[in-house]
DNA sequence: GAGTGGTCTAGACCACCCT
DNA sequence: GGGTGGTCTAGACCACTCC
C-alpha cells in the first residue's frame, strides 16, 4: 500500500529525516509565525492529518512530543491548545521565600497544604545529604503563582519540632515558620537537577508521561541541635527557573587559588 | 478482533490505567529487582511483546518513554540497554572550573573545542541578561567526564577580546583564560532551568526526541569595560546536577528583613 | 450525535548489526 | 539471513465534551 510517496507532503519543509519530526516542525512554525497563538486550539488530529497528507497516528506522535516539550496541552474531548508561556524565576541569591519572591515579580502567590504525615525519607536522591534514618513529619504542599501550580514541596522535619511550629507550616515556608519561633537557620545546601516526576507531582501538574521536572533538593541545618530539615521541591521545567548571583567576594576566593 | 480481554496480561501488576504504563512499570521493576542490570540488554520488543501478551507497538511505546526518562538506551540493530547511572555534580558554590570540579570528584575531564564562529546571539533565552545586539565570537565546546559528554557550552565573547586569549579557549574555561590575562571577573549571574535540547546538543548527546536538558545560562561581567561574556551550558539531566551552599552570611540577610 | 484526544492492535517497510 | 529498533499506516474502540 502507500502507493504515492511524495518526499515532502503538502508543502512542509522536509528538513528532518522522519515524518513526525517534520509535522512537529510544521506545528512549531505555525506557533512561531503567530498562526496559532497562546491559548488557541490547533487543528484537530483528523484535520491536520488530511491537511498535511500524513496519517493521523503520525500527527498524534508529533503532538505528543510537543506536549512533552511543554508547548502544547491536550484536553480530551475538547482539543489541543498552545500553552501560555510565562515562567517564574526563583531567585536563590536574594534569599527570600518563594512567596516574597513571587510578589516581587508581580505574581499572586498562594500556598496549599496537601498533607502532614509520619514517614521515613523515601526519595533515594535525598540520601545525598546523608539524613538520619528516622521517622519524620512529612509536610507536602503546593505553591501556586497566579493560580498556576509551580512547585510541589515535600519537606521532612524531625518529629521533635513542637506543634506550634508545625501548625504554621500550612501558611508559611518551613524556614519562615522556624525563624518565627527562634529556630535560627545555620546553613542550607541545595542540589538542583531534573528527574522524572514523582507520583504526587504527576497528578498535581498533569504531567503526560514520565517527563522530567526541575527539582531542588535541600538540606536546612539549624542552630538548634537535632533540628535538620530535608526536602524536595518539584516544578514543571517550563514554569520555573532558578537564578543565582555569584558576587565578587565569591569570585575572589577563586583568584586566590 | 482482540477477542480475549485479560485485565492484566501475563502477571503484570495492573496498577496503572493504560497498558503501556503497565509495561513501563514492569520493565522498571525488572531493573530495580536487578533482573536487568546496568549495561545489560533487555528482552527485544518481539520477545517482550509475546512474553507480556501485549502488542509490539505498546512495548515500543513503553520503551520510548523510558528512553526519554534516561533509563534505557536503544541502539538500532543491536538492542535496548539499561543505562549506567553515574551523575556528575557541579558545585557552584566552591566556584571552580568544571575541570577542577571534575578532578576533585574523581572524574577524568576532557575538553573538546567544537568551533569558533562569528555570530549574533541566537538563543532568545539569553535575552534575559539583556546582552547588546552585537556580533560575538561564539565559542562552542564539549566537556567530557570519563569519556562521557556531560556539557555542551556555547559562549559569546566580544570580538574585541585579543587573539592571545581566544587561542586559550580551546584548553581552558572562559573565566580561567580571562584571568590568565589579567581580565578580572567582577560578577557572574546564573539562571538554571531545563529546556528542549538545541540542535547541537541533540547531536552530541544523542537525544532521542525533543527532550529537555538541564541548562545553565550565564552572564560574566569583568572589570575591563566592554568585556562581558554570555553563554549557555546544556547537560543531559541524568548526567549532571548542580549544588550550591548558602552560608550563614547569606541567610543573615534574610533574618534582618 | 458528532467531534475530540487517548489507547491499542496488526501489519508493513526500512536501516542497521551480527554471524 | 535473521535479528534488532525506528517509522509509518489503517482501522478500531473508548471516554470525554459540546451542541
Amino acid at each position: 500500500m502507500a502507493t504515492e510517496k511524495t518526499a515532502s507532503p503538502k508543502g512542509m519543509t522536509s528538513s528532518s529525516s522522519s515524518l513526525h519530526e517534520s509535522v512537529r516542525a510544521e506545528i512549531s512554525k505555525r506557533i512561531e509565525n503567530g498562526f496559532y497563538k497562546p491559548g488557541d486550539a490547533i487543528a484537530s488530529t483528523a484535520q491536520m492529518s488530511e491537511e498535511l497528507g500524513v496519517s493521523a497516528i503520525t500527527v498524534k506522535r508529533a503532538v505528543r512530543d510537543l506536549q512533552s516539550a511543554g508547548v502544547l496541552e491536550s484536553v480530551p474531548g475538547k482539543g489541543t491548545f498552545v500553552k501560555e508561556k510565562r515562567r517564574f524565576i526563583r531567585e536563590l541569591d536574594v534569599w527570600m521565600s518563594s512567596m516574597d519572591n513571587a510578589r516581587r515579580l508581580g505574581f499572586e502567590p498562594r500556598m496549599e497544604l496537601v498533607s502532614i504525615t509520619k514517614e521515613r525519607i523515601a526519595d533515594p536522591t535525598l540520601a545525598l545529604f546523608g539524613p538520619p534514618d528516622n521517622v519524620y513529619l512529612c509536610v507536602r504542599k503546593i505553591i501556586y503563582a497566579d493560580g498556576q501550580p509551580i512547585m510541589y514541596d515535600a519537606a521532612y522535619v524531625p518529629t521533635s519540632v513542637p506543634d506550634e511550629i508545625v501548625d504554621e507550616f500550612g501558611e508559611h515556608f518551613i524556614v519562615t515558620a522556624l525563624n518565627r519561633h527562634d529556630v535560627a537557620v545555620k546553613d542550607m545546601s541545595l542540589v538542583i537537577d531534573a528527574a522524572p516526576a514523582s507520583s504526587g507531582a504527576q497528578k498535581i501538574f498533569a504531567i503526560p508521561n514520565t517527563y522530567p521536572m526541575l527539582r531542588r533538593l535541600y538540606h536546612i541545618s539549624t542552630e538548634t541541635p537535632g533540628i535538620d530539615v530535608f526536602g524536595v521541591v518539584e516544578s514543571p521545567f517550563d514554569r520555573l527557573a532558578c537564578s543565582i548571583n555569584l558576587s565578587k567576594e565569591a569570585i575572589s576566593r577563586m583568584e586566590k587559588k
